[in-house]
DNA sequence: CTCCAGAATTAGTCATTCCTAATCTGGAAG
DNA sequence: CTTCCAGATTAGGAATGACTAATTCTGGAG
C-alpha cells in the first residue's frame, strides 16, 4: 500500500536516537531517559530535552518520569536506519574487505548518509540477504522483521550443543575476541560447563576448549541443535 | 613522509565550504563572498561569518572586502574531500550500477561519511584510477593532482576534430542531455562551426550534427587531436 | 506516613550554521 | 574630488543539539 511515503529527512541525531530507543523497548517495554543516554553515550538532560522535541514531532510518546516509547511512525523510521546499517555491514563484508569487528563504526556513519536507492543497490547485489555479519535480522523495505527465537548462551544449560546465530555486540575488541576463538555466526558450540551466580562458562568451539565470562556469554544468542555426552 | 596526520574531524558544512573555495581559486586567484555564497546557495552574510571562524582555524586567509585563499592547511583539506568524492563517484559507477547523471548527489553525501579506510580500499578495488566518471582527475593520498590541459570546446577553432576529456557539469538534467548526444569522456567531437559573440557551436559526435549552446560548450573540456576536413 | 536517594526535568549556556536587515567600504564614474 | 553602488561585513535572531547546575518527582525504606 502506502508506497513512497516522503519522510521529511532526519538529522543523524534524531536517527540514532529512534534506533536506541527501538533497541531498548522490546515487546512494549519503555525505555528510561538514562537508559539511553547511557547507550548513546550523552547526559540524560540532553536525552530529555531531544525526547520533548521527538514526542512534539510526533516519533515518541513520553510520559513524564515514566519512559518512552516509539509512535507507529518512530518505529518506522528506526527500522528504517537499521535496514541500513545491516544492508551496509553486510555489503562492506562482502564487497569491501570488512570484517564483522571493524564493519560496525563505518555502517555506523553511513547509515545516515546513503540514499535509498543505494541501499537498495547494495540489497540487490548482495541477493536480498535475511541476515547481517553478526546474524542480525535485516528489516525489509516495508519495516517487517523477524526475530528468530535464540536463547543467550549464558542461559543455555549445560552438556548441550547449541548453534550461534547472533552475536550482539559491537565492540571491536571484544568482537575479534570472540572471533579468534572461532565463534561467528554458524558456529557449533557445546556448553561445557556454567558456573552459577553469573559466574564463567565452559564453552566447546571447533574442538577447543574455552571459559568466558557471563557477560560474554550474555550477547552470544544460539539455538538448540541437541544433546551432547 | 608525514604519514598519519591527524586531521581534526572537520563538519559537513567546513569541508563544503573549502571544497567550493579550491574550485573558485585556481593559480592563486582569491574567491570573493559571493562567488561562494553562489556556489554553496547560501547567503552572502552567511559566508562572511564562516570565513571568519574558518581563518580563525586557519584553514583559510581572508583579506576583508578583498577575497579569500587556501592555506596549505585548507587545501589539503579540499583535496581529501575532493578524492573522496571523485572515487566515490568512481565507484558507485562501476560497482552500483550508477551513471553519471545520478551519481553526484550520492558522492555529495556519502564523501563526508566514509573513512580512509572504505575510500582506499574502494581506490583499490577499482585499480586506482586517475580520472572520475567526468574525467576530473582524482588526487592522489598525499594531495598532489594532475590536471591535464584541457580546452573548453567553446573555445576551440572552427574545423577541429577533438577528444572530450572532462564535463565540468553535475546538473542531473544537462548530464542526461549530454550524454544522450553521445557526449563523454572519451568521445570524438568536430567543431563544424562556431558564432561570434557566444552564440550557438554546431558538433558533429558519432556522425551526428548537434547544436549546442556557449553555456554547454563551456563545461566540455577537450584535448584536440588534430584537423579535420 | 515521612523522608530520602536516584532518576528526570528545567534553567541557563554554548557552539554551529544558517537567516534577514542594516551598515560599511572601496573603487569607478562623473 | 566627491558621490554612489555593488559587494562585504556586522548586528541580531532562530534552530539544533550538546553541556552543567539546580530543581523536582517518584517510589521504596524505615
Amino acid at each position: 500500500m502506502n508506497a513512497g511515503v516522503q519522510h521529511e529527512p532526519l538529522t543523524r541525531s534524531v536517527e540514532d536516537y529512534l534506533k536506541a530507543i527501538y533497541r531498548l523497548t522490546p515487546e512494549g517495554r519503555a525505555a528510561g531517559t538514562s537508559e539511553i543516554a547511557n547507550l548513546l553515550e550523552l547526559a540524560p538532560a540532553s536525552v530529555s530535552g531531544m525526547v520533548k522535541r521527538l514526542s512534539e514531532h510526533g516519533l515518541l510518546e513520553h510520559v513524564p518520569y515514566k519512559g518512552v516509547q516509539l509512535t507507529e511512525e518512530g518505529r518506522r523510521a528506526a527500522l528504517r536506519t537499521i535496514r541500513r546499517h545491516r544492508l551496509i555491514e553486510a555489503y562492506l563484508v562482502a564487497f569491501l574487505g570488512y570484517t564483522w569487528d571493524t564493519v560496525h563504526d563505518e555502517a555506523e556513519r553511513l547509515e545516515h548518509a546513503v540514499s535509498d536507492q543505494l541501499v537498495e543497490r547494495m540489497a540487490s547485489v548482495l541477493g536480498h540477504p535475511s541476515v547481517d555479519p553478526h546474524g542480525d535480522p535485516i528489516p525489509d523495505v516495508d519495516g517487517a522483521i523477524h526475530e528468530p527465537a535464540s536463547t543467550p548462551l549464558s542461559e543455555l544449560p549445560e552438556g548441550i550443543l547449541v548453534e550461534l546465530r547472533r552475536v550482539d555486540e559491537s565492540d571491536p575488541e571484544r568482537l575479534r575476541y570472540i572471533a579468534s576463538i572461532g565463534l561467528q555466526p554458524g558456529a557449533r558450540v557445546i556448553v561445557v560447563d556454567r558456573q552459577p551466580f553469573h559466574g564463567p562458562i565452559t564453552i566447546e568451539v571447533e574442538g577447543q576448549s574455552h571459559v568466558i565470562g557471563h557477560e560474554l556469554g550474555h550477547v552470544l544468542r544460539c539455538v538448540p541443535l541437541g544433546e551432547d555426552a
